[in-house]
DNA sequence: CATGAATGAGCCTTCATTCAT
DNA sequence: GATGAATGAAGGCTCATTCAT
């Protein structure tokens, strides 16, 4: 689990009714049973026992075992946008936030690959995580738009190319397939495809990235504008 | 199904010993399966009900489940590929190759999304149909590179924007999930990814897509070829 | 089921949990159906039929046959031991309660012959069973020796004779070969074979067998010395 | 395989029609699969296999695998037979037979036991094996007696005592469980119980071990002599 | 709410045996 | 007689889900 997320999804929900206390623990637990066997190789009594709970509550949270994978999609999918949409603070650039965002995906599969193939896994199970991520990259891609940076035949191919090389860049990297420095050289082949000439492309996904903020401090206020993109 | 390709995989073949045969009946029946309830749903006892055979004679053609996924791969990865690089026969251009190959898996998507998600399904669970493709792929991406049509940052960066673009157009489209020509509009940015100018690349990608010939009457002379390319 | 054994196996076990008491009706049903069919032709649809449950039952309780046979295994040797060492309450020569306990397995056999086989073929898939009993012949077999009533070459030796014999002598009497009084001559035999003289091992084995006291009423008290030899 | 058997049982047997030469290669191969996964483990198909012909070759030679067992036991005890009568040429006394037989088997057990735990796991699966055995142990038990060295109860419980005894001491010898020099020890054991002194008994179990003699060399007369005791 | 024993449908897999070639 | 593909009955085992306590 990489770090930048481990203190986001495990950190103590405080404040909040016990009913949702517990249901979160046990979304932490299928985390981590769905990292170790996968969605389908995992059982609700091993969710129950590493939760330390028994089968029949876990039912009394969840209706199914899809409903749990829904639960994780969605904390994971929200963990991730948060922490990312964090680190983007104060860049306004839609091609260098899309860069960003989309290196983030595969160098978390760098820290993690057991994380980033469950991750993948769910997204399989539960397509609520691609929806839900939809929207922040939706924003980038629209904003990049907008600043004359890219130019797209449709956001449709553009959202497929996008959420398809990451994807199969996340799986080539957690697998041990890719060279060094893929994750910048493919960031650099999706700002070619979203309309950028090679040199800008290349030039925008060799900066730096910004590190996470400290969690707590980021006002997450992108968040909120990424938000009012939903579904629109 | 889609027709392009049910006269190559049903077609019954001649001069084939018994228990050559019976395998591919076993695989047939086992495309049907997967295809109505997807790889995960499918059981032994129906793909053997389906090929009119018993449990026991699958098991004397196929270890285990996964096996059988295996063959599925190799025949829809070999089936796909060669009736592909039929339809390219005369045409030197790789950028060319490349759009016409990526087009038509996505036209194979609006064709038969049931075909189209089986396909899918299987690609994850036997990662042999990739690695097969893999080789075709890379034949035409090569030679665009050769052909200073395309400039790459590195293979592997390119071979994952390919693939995952494609696949996840086809998921788009499967789903009924994309707008009208995604497939010329996906293959334009798939072009402009590999560093091809996006007049050039919407151009290329606008071509008509040439037509499967007849089964029987292309030399396959190409798929010579790209074998050469194979794990080179 | 001979009727000394009967009543404790069957014997209701008030005050347990009901997990407990789940688990103690599979060990009788395993036992019927292991009597009926032998521990290979068993299965465990029957098994959890018999008990009046399913399968999936037999399966939170055992995790897989073999832990069937143990636990049928551990109960006989528990059993059998038990009621044999409270009928010997009392019999302090170490000769005499050998002769008993080797007696009884066969008196046993008489009783009921399909028990008889039945208890070989679990010690056959369950070594606990001879473990479990091997405890308390030793102990009478050392107290026979400090009595200077027997001398052997050594304990190993001994307890291979011991064991191997009166497995033998159950089969043959379970089957019918063997001819009336087969109980009191193999005993003398085995006295012999620990080093008594003719005339006395003839002599102990000839005196009448203790009865089963009822149940409930032996204090058990030689248990716990048998059991203090465990292992020593 | 112990050599000493090795030479008899692989021993390729001229003057054998074809049909009879098949027969005996699959009941070799037998011997093979039985050592390595015992009989309920083994397969007709790896029977076949191993004996580099088809399962229907198989059932042209044995009804069932309980006929092969069969077969297997047949040759073994007559392999085992032959080879320690042999051995006890011109060895007149029975206590010295007997001791002689015993620890034949046990030292078996010693130097290979895979196929010691495989003849007691046939002997369970095809009775025929000790039936074949018991009248060579009758003859010795009886002449012992005739020379009044013996002096037994009856003769089934001394041949269960024998039987037991041995098979026993075989298990414990083959599993690594007995300390030295068991087989000494043990047939010191069964002699007394035949009835012997301590003193002799001794003497007559520490006595050496007549070796095999080279194959084809004895004249096999004994054997005659113990066929004619046979069911007698 | 939590518990956890019980459910039961159904899956994958094995293998002795048959029989057309 | 040999072949070996096909058979098919069964068996062990799993696990999502329910429900009485």
């Amino acid at each position: 689990m990489p770090d930048a997320l481990a203190e986001s999804l495990w950190r103590p929900q405080p404040g909040l009714a016990k009913r949702e206390r517990t249901r979160v623990q046990l979304v932490q637990a299928a985390i981590q049973v769905f990292t170790a066997r996968g969605f389908a190789g995992a059982t609700m009594q091993e969710l129950a026992a590493v939760a330390g709970m028994t089968t029949g509550t876990v039912y009394n949270h969840f209706k199914t075992k899809e409903e749990v994978a829904s639960a994780v999609a969605l904390l994971l999918a929200d963990t991730l946008c948060r922490r990312i949409t964090d680190s983007q603070q104060g860049i306004a650039e839609g091609a260098q936030r899309m860069a960003i965002g989309n290196q983030r995906y595969i160098w978390l599969a760098e820290q993690s690959p057991q994380w980033a193939l469950m991750t993948l896994d769910v997204a399989a199970a539960a397509p609520e995580l691609l929806l839900e991520i939809r929207d922040y990259v939706l924003a980038d891609l629209r904003l990049g738009v907008k600043q004359k940076a890219f130019r797209v035949p449709s956001e449709a191919a553009a959202m497929d190319m996008i959420n398809g090389t990451i994807a199969q860049a996340m799986r080539s990297v957690a697998l041990g397939l890719a060279p060094p420095n893929h994750g910048r050289e493919v960031a650099t082949c999706v700002l070619r495809g979203l309309g950028m000439e090679p040199a800008a492309a290349k030039e925008v996904a060799y900066r730096p990235l910004p590190p996470f903020p400290p969690i707590g401090e980021a006002p997450a206020a992108r968040a909120k504008g990424a938000a009012r993109a939903k579904r629109g």
